[in-house]
DNA sequence: GTAGCACCTGGAGTAAACTCCAGGTCAAGA
DNA sequence: TCTTGACCTGGAGTTTACTCCAGGTGCTAC
């Protein structure tokens, strides 16, 4: 497979998916005797592990690691482990804080849909009157 | 309020919370006579929504463009309401790719732990054979 | 009244993750 | 064989979201 129909396939530019070869986001390509990129299935494997990775929001540079565990066998599986353990974790956490996030603009949207805003219109209430006072302040001088 | 206690209190460093005001990621904070900022707990309440909003990755030119919808008045609530809701859909699509990536990460875990790993090492027993048929091409040149 | 620390502004610098470019090869068709 | 379009590399540029800095001002305590 050249790099347009892989680029293609995965909705991934060539210039990012070079860029992922080169700093070792992914084992080494096989080439054509010319020099050309020839994906196989295992790059693609590859290439779409690292996409599902990447947009849950796993550094890059986690990937990088797990790609040279990976390249150095079999010795390293424990060390694989952990770092994937770790990484689920990260993500785990960042879910439950967009959980978190969800939830509170699940509650403003509710609250404009019912055109109460309570604690907004609360607080320009209280605004609106500290400037009245103010004002006043200013008026009698 | 000074920025420092502010600082400490929602663990932003001094210069975003400038960063944020600057901006537009929140309106003017409130200023004393010399000129330095005296946060109040509307202010915090904004600085409060940005950090969850923030985190959840959100993107800042939308949280900017809601702060200035804000200060626009009421008119504005309609379209205050669809950009949350427009942020919201984002979220939700986020979380279920990062979920699809948990239940990978969490496969692959698992089959480290049942020091099975079948995939991987197929692909490697195939790529070995492939290595080995190249050597004895090689060999009988 | 001055030492010293926190705060101010505008602007430059940084990190992560791409993205683009120049100048050069490769290969398939006329 | 020549053209043309896809591919190559190394390196520079871009975007987002901060982060740092220089040079200056505002309080507070001696």
């Amino acid at each position: 497979m050249t790099i347009a129909e892989v680029s293609k396939k995965y909705d991934i530019s060539a210039d990012t998916l070079r860029y992922y070869e080169r700093i070792g986001l992914m084992p080494p390509v096989p080439r054509t005797p010319g020099g050309i990129r020839d994906y196989d299935e295992e790059s693609c494997g590859w290439i779409e592990l690292m996409k599902c990775m990447r947009r849950a929001g796993v550094q890059i540079e986690a990937l990088i690691e797990y790609v040279a565990l990976f390249q150095k066998g079999d010795v390293t599986i424990d060390a694989r482990k952990e770092l994937l353990i770790e990484q689920r974790n990260q993500l785990v956490d960042r879910m439950a804080e967009m959980q978190e996030s969800l939830d509170r603009l699940n509650d403003k949207i509710e609250r404009y849909e019912q055109g109460l805003m309570t604690k907004e219109k609360l607080l320009q209430r209280m605004k609106q009157e500290r400037e009245k006072e103010k004002a006043e302040v200013s008026d009698d001088e």
